[in-house]
DNA sequence: AGGTAACCGAGACGGTACGTCGTGTCTTTAT
DNA sequence: ATAAAGACACGACGTACCGTCTCGGTTACCT
């Protein structure tokens, strides 16, 4: 969440932070994310699958949502880059179905359980705001933009407000158990540019 | 969730289920509900608001976050009654401010409270989705189906997908902890009309 | 205990006791404490094995105790009848190898019990005393008086101490859980007449 | 009962036993044991008590009467030493009488209570047999061991079985609720000699 | 014949103790 | 200083049993 940056070692004195035991913990929470659901997941059994001690959990991370939000995070490198072709509204398709791939997929699960969990946890959905909600609302926000400005999108386009239309069914199907099925994509971003293209 | 439904006494033998104590602990639910957290309701505190052993709680409900949600819908006796002018667009827009209003007060928060706590719990999920999501989706496809029926939408139109597309931004504010200002719900009517009207 | 009696029908109005249920009860009881430990034993079982409700025992006899000593006592029939051939050592013998065979045996097994619990309990300790402490003391006694009469044991032999030496051992083994070996009651007999004869 | 032994430290890594906590609870456990009678002793009672958590007291000990019977050992430190004067026949007495004065004070209270517990219970009844029973039993016979080596006791006297007889009578009254009155041990003691002496 | 009263079964109730589990902290020794 | 090991205080959990109570119904006696 915050600690676990692995950057910079302007040491003082002392043993250093492992960091063998720092990828152990970040690997062995994204196992457990895996293998079931979130509350499940006790601290006692992170430490001992990376074979750490309790207190080493607790020496850098806040608690053992934190630890296992950055193991998420730390197994999560394809982040979803704005394809960018060249026609804004091929980039805008593409870039929707990938998202609603990801949010019906087993990452989205867990997306959802850290979604589910954040809103007993001020901490943890802040760090989910900051590190995944608010980057991809803006990456959409951006092609919107880009379409608006091609002339392929209606001028004058409350763009924050489609990106929520967009991204508001995927919440909805993920928060209500339901599933995200193959086509809903492409029937949001049709009936998006039905809507509001030129 | 199941066994709490008061209805029809065709009594057999045996001393009958106290209705003093069920409704005690519904309301004790509802209360400690206004008060703090989902998950820093306890059973204990629940039985003890409600003069109650906890083994009554656990005779006739399977968990205490099942107990809360029956006092939250027993609580909840102002459903979203779809209002009816005679003018399907006049309406709409009514009931999703009306959606929206509710989604952004004091109820918002309970209702996200049994939707996040329902990604962990099925049986949850499955009442809250029973009793409450999918009646009012139905209500917001009922609405958009006499605009379409009237002429005031688009013929053809995706009456299911636009109904999430009207609740897909409560939720996603809801569960990002974003607040649900003022104006947004007439943004997303106003914003659909436009882009779907005819 | 007390009220279990079966005795004496001067009726009043209302509907009498119900002779069948309290004869199921009792039979239940000594089941359950031939097939269990006493504190095993619960009421909801006693009752369910009578077919009986728990309103029926607690509305006759005091604690659940109460209703297992007194099927213990109801089927109990042979009490140590002594024996009384003319020659009061064989008599003593007899005696002494009988409540010693019962001490060892299933029934000296329950006893044990109801003594433990008796010591936690004052009533069903009375009761244990009152009905079965006592008379078989007042047996062993009167079988030495007879002896000593009879110019088989010393005279002026303290009685009442000769008759707790021959029942303590019987109670030590018991409460430490000992076996009451076969021998075990002519070793007593034999070292008291040997010691205390002439 | 086995695993409150303070013994060797020979520590290995990982934070030590708190010997505060074992201590507080031991005497925790025999404050309690003077106040009430042994059921009616709680764990919970006995980790507040000792300002301690339940769950350690569940760490250290199978059960609370485990607790309460190291509480009682704990607190015994004067056993009653088998005294040594020259003649064995006034040790015997005096023995006695102290076996006797202790099983009728407060102790043997106490004791009664953990006999009566062990009656269902094997592991208390074993450490009990193992603790008190048995090396009280040990010195009864070593002093009479003696007494027959001098001659004052009849050669070829049952030793065991006398050792019997001595604590039976106490066994018997504890258990039966009558009282141990001050000249007991000596009636005891005196039947014994006039019965075995030469 | 009808009334009255004590009984019966079923089973829900308040209360209390149980023993377990998870959290986050603290205290050791070893590196 | 940091690590593993693991003991610790706290507090919630859901279960079990106790003895009481409240039902609808059932006998019996007593007018």
């Amino acid at each position: 969440m915050t600690t676990n940056d692995s950057t910079d070692p302007p040491r003082g004195p002392g043993r250093p932070r492992s960091e063998a035991s720092r990828q152990a913990i970040l690997t062995a929470a994204f196992e457990l994310l895996q293998e079931r659901p979130l509350p499940e997941i006790t601290g006692a059994a992170l430490a001992q699958r990376a074979g750490v001690s309790k207190a080493t959990l607790y020496r850098w991370w806040p608690s053992k949502e934190a630890v296992v939000l950055d193991g998420y995070f730390d197994a999560l490198k394809h982040r979803i880059a704005p394809s960018c072709t060249g026609d804004p509204l091929t980039d805008l398709r593409t870039h929707v179905r990938e998202a609603y791939r990801m949010m019906g997929g087993p990452e989205g699960k867990m997306f959802a359980a850290f979604v589910a969990s954040g809103h007993f946890d001020e901490k943890l959905r802040e760090a989910l705001n900051k590190e995944l909600n608010s980057p991809r609302c803006k990456d959409t926000e951006g092609i919107l933009g880009r379409a608006v400005a091609a002339g392929q999108l209606r001028p004058g386009l409350d763009i924050q407000l489609c990106a929520e239309l967009i991204w508001g069914p995927a919440f909805f199907r993920l928060m209500t158990g339901s599933p995200i099925e193959e086509g809903l994509a492409d029937r949001v971003t049709d009936g998006l540019i039905a809507g509001f293209g030129q």
